[in-house]
DNA sequence: CGGGTTTGACCTGCGC
DNA sequence: GCGCAGGTCAAACCCG
């Protein structure tokens, strides 16, 4: 409605005239490296943030986004991005991306996602486990596992602290597609199952679920698919710069197979990614 | 038989 | 340093 804003760290305001209104919802207090942002209209509680790499990755992935050439250009937009606190309405890859559009183009990838996430049986010593940009949805479903367009193959399960509820992994079954997302119901309201995906696709989706409507989760998906590189901060350093997502305006609600709720207050999952703090609603 | 799920063990980060 | 909790691995199992 009144587009988006919020202030980022440094106290800039940013503005945008998407028909979303998200609102600065808090940073994380431990990295300081992402903040969080809701959308009062679609109840898409997002993170977003520079990825944090340690110095040997930085170098790593500079060259391969330096050997990748031409789009998404590594460091510039990450300082631009860093600089201006710039909202990614401005983002080519992200205004380009109707609902229809996948997140890369898959065959030839530009920048192929980064192996930023090391094995903990081959991590070297000293290398810290790096997450990727995430952000959350939280949706009214009786089924735990939406349908997204993608495949998805679950790797672990875990009983979740405080939640009655086990979270499940699931990592793309794409080889090459670093993507996991993380699925938990909520302990406040266990009709809510709460979404959290991290990393981006570097490959097409398999196709629309169900019949061709997309949920709010796929839209959200897939407007959100800046360049791997817009994560990344040369110098590898924590910060981070209010980054709000597209709106999520192409999916009217009443085409949702599963209605999406207002935040509730929440552990576990949300827990997570959501500072205390910010757990008011 | 191939692909996905389950589940216990293990690893890692973090707070105390 | 220790314990806890989250995250991941991988063998066993299941299913089409």
């Amino acid at each position: 409605m009144e587009g988006k804003e919020g202030i980022d760290p440094a106290g800039t305001e940013f503005n945008s005239d998407s028909s979303s209104s998200w609102t600065l919802a808090g940073s994380d207090s431990v990295s300081d490296s992402v903040n969080y942002f809701f959308d009062k209209e679609s109840s898409i509680l997002s993170e977003f943030g520079w990825n944090i790499l340690q110095p040997d990755h930085a170098d790593e992935f500079e060259r391969s986004c330096g050997e990748a050439g031409g789009r998404g250009s590594c460091s510039g937009t990450a300082s631009n991005l860093g600089g201006s606190a710039e909202v990614p309405t401005s983002n080519p890859s992200v205004t380009s991306s109707s609902s229809e559009d996948p997140p890369e183009k898959s065959t030839d990838i530009g920048v192929k996602p980064p192996e930023i996430e090391i094995p903990s049986r081959v991590r070297k010593k000293g290398q810290k486990r790096v997450r990727q940009a995430r952000f959350a949805f939280m949706t009214k479903s009786e089924v735990d596992h939406l349908e997204d367009g993608y495949r998805w193959r679950k790797y672990g399960q875990k009983a979740v602290k405080n939640s009655p509820f086990p979270r499940s992994y699931y990592r793309c079954t794409n080889s090459k597609c670093t993507v996991k997302k993380r699925v938990e119901r909520s302990s406040e309201d266990p009709t809510i199952v709460i979404t959290t995906y991290e990393g981006q696709h570097c490959h097409q989706s398999v196709g629309f679920p169900r019949g061709g409507f997309i949920s709010h989760e796929v839209a959200f998906a897939r407007q959100f698919n800046p360049p791997i590189s817009q994560f990344y901060r040369p110098q590898g350093i924590q910060l981070h710069r209010g980054i709000p997502p597209a709106p999520t305006t192409t999916v009217p609600s009443h085409q949702v197979g599963e209605s999406t709720s207002h935040l509730p207050k929440d552990e576990g999952l949300l827990g997570d990614i959501v500072p205390p703090g910010m757990r008011s609603r």
